[in-house]
RNA sequence: UCGACAACAUUACU
């Protein structure tokens, strides 16, 4: 049982979670091994990440009918599920059924309601939780700059810093800086954004930690959302790590301001350090549009599945009709919406 | 220490 459950444990850190659902039914028609309430972990983690709340019941079902143990992991998980599936009443059930909810239950519950629930009332079992980590300050911080309320995420910070203590110093973490900067990358708040960025420098946030290609992604994503194309390239060449959601944010923003050369030319030297995905081309392709490059988007289109592998989507449809509109091939636009091989929307 | 749980960056048209 430990094996099958590492490997589902594997599936799903690997954003797998029909391979890891699969395995699951695999074990269960086996019939040799019983799955154990870590199993069933794994399990709610895939059906959570699926939104599949009814094989989630099922094994919460499961747990109750052969008297696996709620440990705390195994009711966190599945109130996680419930929670991701925008089952609330359940997930609430779940927490006042625990005899011993820990700050990972409250926590999952905080970031749940507040979700689905709206932010007051997110705040509300915010003041109500018996124990706050960081990742709790964090959960309340992100909702509130999600409901695009910075100022009021900044005066949380600011009182975040005064429960811990640290009245100077406080490294706010990546996902905090993450939140913040996409919040200013919505409202165009490029001043915001800059204070953050000198935050980051003075903290040392590009340089070591969990997510700091996360973080220069941001910054990249910020300053071109604010019409800082060109400080946007700054930091993307200056950074010392970069992963494909990187080129692809640099991408969009060159796209966005209508660079459609500039474009294809880091386009073209992308795959040195990363693999383009299905984002990428819609990037590249809406870019095309946006400057009139109409054959180089209709090569890039063809490449897209026969060089690199990807499978055209109904988005990356979308643009090809967009820049054949654009362009004024009405008929031709009209061609591809008729023949491509997914049903228009 | 290691079979398990919570927050997080890029994606068309307008």
């Amino acid at each position: 049982v430990v094996d099958w459950t590492t490997l589902m444990a594997c599936y799903a850190r690997n954003d797998l979670p029909r391979e890891s659902l699969r395995l699951f039914h695999a074990m269960e028609g086996d019939g040799l091994v019983r799955p154990d309430e870590v199993t069933m972990v794994s399990l709610f983690n895939a059906c959570a990440q699926l939104g599949d709340a009814s094989t989630g019941a099922r094994g919460h079902a499961y747990m109750v009918k052969t008297g696996l143990p709620f440990t705390a992991t195994a009711s966190n998980s599945s109130m996680y599920m419930y929670a991701k599936c925008g089952m609330m009443e359940d997930a609430r059930r779940m927490l006042r059924e625990m005899t011993h909810p820990n700050v990972v239950s409250w926590t999952t519950i905080l970031a749940g309601v507040s979700k689905w629930e709206g932010l007051r009332n997110g705040r509300q079992v915010f003041d109500e939780m018996p124990e706050k980590n960081e990742f709790a300050w964090t959960v309340m911080i992100a909702a509130y700059v999600e409901s695009g309320f910075l100022k009021e995420a900044m005066s949380l910070l600011a009182e975040m810093m005064f429960f811990s203590g640290d009245f100077g110093f406080v490294t706010l973490n990546h996902v905090t800086l993450c939140s913040m900067l996409s919040a200013c990358s919505v409202s165009g708040d490029v001043n915001m954004g800059r204070w953050i960025h000198s935050h980051v420098v003075k903290t040392e946030a590009l340089a070591k930690g969990d997510g700091r290609i996360m973080v220069g992604t941001a910054l990249v994503d910020m300053y071109a959302k604010c019409g800082r194309i060109d400080t946007a390239r700054v930091m993307f060449n200056e950074m010392p790590e970069r992963n494909v959601v990187t080129w692809n944010a640099m991408l969009s923003g060159l796209a966005m301001h209508g660079r459609g050369r500039a474009m294809l030319k880091l386009f073209s030297q992308m795959d040195v350090e990363a693999q383009p995905d299905d984002v990428t081309f819609v990037a590249v392709l809406s870019g095309c549009s946006h400057s009139g490059l109409v054959g180089e988007g209709q090569q890039l289109f063809a490449a897209l599945g026969l060089n690199y592998g990807i499978v055209p989507t109904i988005e990356h449809y979308a643009c090809m009709v967009d820049l054949l509109g654009r362009a004024g091939r009405m008929e031709e636009a009209e061609a591809l919406v008729r023949e491509m091989p997914i049903r228009p929307n």
